[in-house]
RNA sequence: GGGCCCGUAGCUCAGCCUGGUGGAGCACCCGGCUGAUAACCGGGGGGUCGGGGGUUCAAAUCCCCCCGGGCCCA
């Protein structure tokens, strides 16, 4: 491999890493190893109904991702089929829009089925491989040149045996349905096609007269805001607890529930009116009215003998209109119910394209809602219109060309999963959901579970697998293609599509003539749906009952009652159970204000633009760190974190590369047991940490709680490794010769980088395959090819580094670390300048006891000669003093004219008050009596000792000596020339091992200091000679500095030497 | 209208399951470090933990009600 460059440049380095593995065929070895156990994952098929896919999609499939790199490190074969769920109306739609058509006969006359298909796989087949190629550039590693599709034959096919089987089951019905249906798109729409798209639009708000058989002047008065629906209204619905009135209004009577009247009154500008009667709702059960419109609407003569009211509590509001509600059971869900209990025909005097037909008389050809105004006017001219206004209410349109729907009674194939309920119901709970309230979520849809309405009056879909004979009307339902020709099919059709699975024609079993298949397709839930078996390709559902269920399956918190539900529906009527084991659910991708991120509202982001900003593992470690099952809101800030930790990943990994390389080291496996006598506090520590971290990473992906495996990946790197561990061993590296201490460092640390970059890959695969080749691989021969080859540590084999109490040790230094830098601040004292005493006083014997452990790592860090534990009540004298502060409030208000007096004394005697009050009260002598002094007389304050620099903390105090020694001085003038000279030998770009020779002017006092500490500052920055001149002129070199420090002017030239490169 | 989720520092979010002195990052101010270095570290200020009630010795955490946002469904 290339060397690595100066600095992490997240584009250099995943696409070199990119081609590494393809030039390796790494994924081809990944997936030939030989493997006992396997991972059932099942992708859920995204939509290709573009070329470029969500954030939100992004973050699914990087889910994914990292679960199946984890169990495929486990040493599981990994079923990682990506998958596409290709058919639909939106793709038809795009395709309809491209060739500029407005209507489904369109397609058949104009274009034809053929050449319509044909261009709709066309359209598919391109985004899903540009959205493969998008998804493997994220280092997404699944088998992306074999996704499973559900436009293949195999796939329909594998579909086909659930509508069979739900046939056999005595499942599948054919049955008249109120549903919503596009007018324009001329098929019908799934309930849950209906609630995603409701807009605002204006209807006619109408209040209408029904004038009551038999009498002259009485009508029944109903509202309505589809006028549309009057057509075909069969009877009117009321409130059998509802008290009605009849009120009497411009010498009409008029019937309504009672407590409409006002409300009523107000809206249509009523007045004048009289209660003249009231009737309890039950009574007016029967009353028959006549249909204003039924001179022009010849099918008002066959629905006259139903015109009358019927009681239906359930599904009449008095909340809005009449009370009493008019009834079209071919318009209406709750009317069509009423009127197959009741008896009643249900018509819809509506065509495929929304259009009135004959029976609707002087209104067919018209579209449903165009002719409302003429409806209102008939009415109106008929003196049946009691009110006329308008009104903006919700209403559904179509999703995908947003006509406004309508709701029509049509026959549609249905499975009858109502019938299923309880049996879903009990299997979904048979699933481990993560989080739990997914199945919270699903609950209440099993509990009601409808009957699945199948069927589709499109093209570009699963075709029903069913064929009625033109003779009897015997019904054959096929289950794949064998069965095909069994029933005498003579030709199978290339592709399985319509039209040309359209003419197939089959031999009636019972009467022996020909069956045609009905012409419609299958909702899409149905494939996706089927996904479980059917993406393992013919005889999928075989391999499925062997290999099954599903181990795991993820996706957005809106599949929940989406593919979840359908999936476990499909498993309930193949299979009788749930089809998977492990449902974890993930956010939504929103925007930086939380909105949802749409390419209409101009917020949305390209994920192409994030890589080429930050890279891929950076939207990697973002979108991971989420919490899984909550929304994530995109920020270019949070990407900024992220790639700051991965550049700390990067620095990481240059310094153990370039110290281990300059000294030669090899690794081997027995490195630490050999060198287990070398290894120090931090050596042992950071081992332990790291067998914490297996273990917990471990734990959380067990459990699939990525981001906590994520982010505890995260945290030990960036705080344990880089901050703390990296920070106490820098200086044991820069040790010249191999000393077994700093190979305890690198045997450490290269463990340390090996298990935590394999771990890692399962979230930032690039950036952990760097490492594995850059250093795993280059320093130990027994390393992987890959890090994607490698195994995944095992937390018993990492337990004998476990100590608890030592991690405990180092959480105390930390709080100590932060104490002492403190009282170093308080002090002025910079980390360059030694100081003498570091002091740690606490009655906390965990305290004393990480001192007195980690002595030499405090001395390091804070720079100190000498750490001293030391237990509270020895601090008080040693380190500082108690004293007795009067307070002169308490003491004025209390003791008046002795005041002055009692405030001398306690200054007097300050540190002996302090220490008798601790105790209790005291008393002192005043004027030849006697005064008692308490705690509210004074307060007690803490004064450092002269020498000291003293800061409190709830577990005691931390103290350095501020006294300066000569040895002190010279040792902090040391570093602080060791550092500029390191500077200036940066600036020349001197590599570590580069030798030069160094001049410096300076004061002559201090020239005097500098040499005595020559040889160490020539140590430090490997000078072979270290000139003092005696003026600034003198001083020559490549590089000629003039620095300040401490006031003191000082010269400094280096000259590189030689290059002793090992 | 119902189910579920979310609400914690100016911003983004941990902590809640399993109650025990409220945390991190960013931003701001101050300081430090330096052969991992166009980096990095530390300190400081900054909070009615959405509001109210309850359980408890003790509630961000458990329970109830309300408010705001989201998802799904009516």
């Amino acid at each position: 491999m290339a060397h690595l460059g100066s600095r992490y440049n997240p584009e250099e380095v995943e696409t070199r890493i990119k081609r590494f593995w393809e030039e390796n065929k790494i994924y081809e070895k990944v997936r030939s190893r030989k493997r006992d156990k396997i991972f059932f994952f099942l992708d859920g098929p995204p939509y290709p109904s573009s070329p470029t896919f969500h954030p939100g999609t992004g973050w699914n499939k990087v889910i994914k991702d990292a679960v199946l790199r984890y169990y495929r490190l486990k040493g599981y074969y990994v079923m990682d089929t990506p998958g596409y769920d290709t058919h639909g109306l939106p793709i038809e739609y795009q395709i309809e829009k491209r060739l500029g058509i407005l209507s489904k006969k369109e397609i058949v006359e104009k274009i034809g089925i053929d050449r319509f298909i044909h261009m709709c796989k066309e359209f598919v087949l391109n985004n899903v491989e540009s959205l493969s190629r998008g998804f493997k550039d994220l280092g997404v590693m699944m088998d992306w040149s074999n996704p499973y599709m559900t436009l293949n034959n195999s796939y329909i096919e594998e579909a086909w045996r659930l509508i069979k089987a739900a046939e056999t089951k005595g499942l599948l019905d054919i049955d008249i349905r109120v549903l919503h249906w596009c007018p324009r798109c001329e098929t019908v729409l799934a309930d849950y096609e209906v609630t995603q798209e409701y807009v605002d639009l204006e209807d006619p708000s109408i209040y209408v007269k029904l004038p009551v058989r038999g009498t002259r002047n009485e009508y029944i008065v109903i509202w309505t805001t589809t006028p549309w629906t009057l057509p075909a209204n069969t009877f009117v619905m009321a409130r059998s607890d509802a008290i009605y009135a009849k009120v009497e209004y411009m010498g009409e009577i008029l019937i309504i529930a009672e407590s409409a009247i006002e409300r009523i009154a107000k809206e249509i500008g009523m007045e004048n009116y009289k209660v003249i009667a009231r009737i309890p709702g039950r009574e007016l059960e029967g009353l028959e009215y006549d249909h204003p419109l039924e001179d022009i609407i010849p099918l008002q003569k066959i629905l006259k003998s139903y015109h009358k009211i019927v009681l239906a509590d359930e599904y009449v509001s008095l909340d809005e209109g009449t009370g009493f509600v008019h009834a079209a059971p071919g318009h209406g869900p709750e009317d069509f119910e009423v009127a197959r209990k009741k008896g009643f025909p249900v018509y819809s005097p509506l065509d495929d394209s929304g259009r009135f037909t004959e029976e609707a008389g002087k209104y067919r050809g018209k579209g449903a809602r165009e002719a409302n105004q003429e409806i209102i006017e008939d009415l109106r001219a008929r003196g049946a219109l009691l009110s006329h206004s308008k009104i903006t209410h919700r209403y559904p349109v179509c999703w995908r060309c947003k006509t406004p729907l309508l709701l029509r009674a049509t026959k549609q194939w249905i499975i009858r999963t109502s019938k299923l309920s309880s049996k879903a119901l009990e299997e979904a709970s048979k699933a481990k959901w993560i989080p739990r309230w997914g199945l919270d979520r699903i609950k209440p849809l099993l509990e009601n579970m409808q009957d699945w309405v199948i069927s589709r009056q499109r093209f570009w879909g699963i075709p029903l697998p069913i064929w009625i004979c033109k003779s009897c009307g015997h019904r054959i339902v096929i289950g794949d293609l064998e069965e095909l020709k069994a029933y005498g099919a003579s030709e199978l059709p290339e592709d399985l599509h319509r039209p040309w699975i359209d003419r197939v024609i089959l031999k009636c079993p019972r009467c022996g003539g020909a069956a045609e298949r009905v012409p419609d397709v299958a909702d899409v839930w149905l494939d996706s749906g089927v996904a479980f078996y059917a993406s393992l390709g013919k005889g999928g559902l075989e391999r499925f009952k062997e290999l099954g269920p599903v181990d795991f399956v993820v996706e957005g918190h809106d599949q929940t009652r989406g593919w979840f539900f359908s999936m476990l529906r499909s498993g309930v009527i193949v299979l009788g159970s749930v089809p998977y084991r492990s449902v974890l659910v993930h956010g939504f991708v929103l925007d930086e204000k939380g909105r949802e991120m749409h390419k209409s509202l101009g917020n949305y982001v390209e994920v192409s633009q994030v890589v080429n900003m930050y890279g891929r593992d950076a939207f990697r470690l973002f979108v991971l760190s989420n919490t899984t099952w909550e929304d994530l809101k995109f920020s270019m800030k949070k990407l900024d974190e992220v790639t700051r930790d991965l550049n700390i990943v990067w620095n990481v990994l240059l310094f153990a590369k370039s110290y281990m390389e300059i000294d030669g080291y090899k690794y081997s496996e027995d490195d630490l047991e050999k060198l287990s006598d070398h290894l120090r506090l931090e050596d042992r520590w950071i081992l332990s940490r790291l067998a914490s971290l297996v273990d917990g990473v471990t734990r959380a992906m067990d459990e699939y709680r990525v981001h906590e495996a994520v982010n505890m990946l995260r945290d030990f790197l960036i705080e344990d490794l880089s901050r703390t561990y990296l920070k106490i061993v820098r200086r044991r590296v820069w040790e010249e010769k191999n000393t077994p201490d700093k190979i305890a460092v690198y045997a450490t640390l290269f463990k340390v980088l090996k298990t935590w970059s394999i771990m890692a890959s399962i979230a930032v695969p690039h950036i952990s395959e760097l490492i594995y080749q850059e250093l795993i691989r280059s320093l130990y021969e027994g390393a992987m090819e890959s890090v994607n080859l490698e195994r995944w540590p095992d937390p018993l084999e990492l337990a004998r580094f476990r100590d608890q109490e030592l991690e405990n040790v180092f959480e105390k230094l930390r709080e100590i670390f932060e104490a002492l830098a403190s009282a170093r601040m308080n002090a002025g004292i910079k980390l360059r300048r030694p100081v003498e005493l570091c002091v740690i006083a606490s009655s906390d014997k965990g305290f004393l006891d990480a001192v007195a452990k980690a002595s030499n790592v405090i001395k390091e860090m804070l720079n100190c000669q000498q750490t001293i534990p030391m237990d509270l009540s020895e601090a008080v004298g040693k380190i500082f003093v108690r004293r007795a502060k009067p307070v002169l409030s308490s003491i004025g208000r209390e003791f008046k004219s002795l005041a002055r007096e009692i405030i001398s004394y306690i200054e007097a005697r300050s540190e002996d008050i302090a220490k008798d009050l601790e105790t209790g009260v005291i008393k002192i002598p005043v004027q030849g009596g006697e005064v008692t002094l308490t705690r509210d007389h004074v307060e007690i304050v803490e004064e450092p000792l002269q020498g000291y620099s003293v800061v409190k903390r709830d577990w005691g105090y931390a103290a350095i000596s501020t006294r300066v020694s000569e040895e002190l001085a010279l040792a902090g003038l040391a570093r602080e020339i060791i550092r500029r000279i390191q500077v200036m030998r940066k600036e020349l770009g001197l590599s570590l091992t580069d030798v030069i020779s160094v001049e410096i002017y300076a004061e002559e006092d201090v020239a005097r200091s500098i040499e005595k500490v020559r040889d160490y500052i020539a140590r430090e920055t490997r000078s072979a000679s270290i000139t003092i001149k005696r003026s600034s002129g003198e001083v020559g070199g490549s590089l000629v500095r003039e620095w300040e420090i401490d006031g003191e002017v000082f010269v400094i030239g280096i000259t590189p030497t030689s290059n002793t490169a090992q």
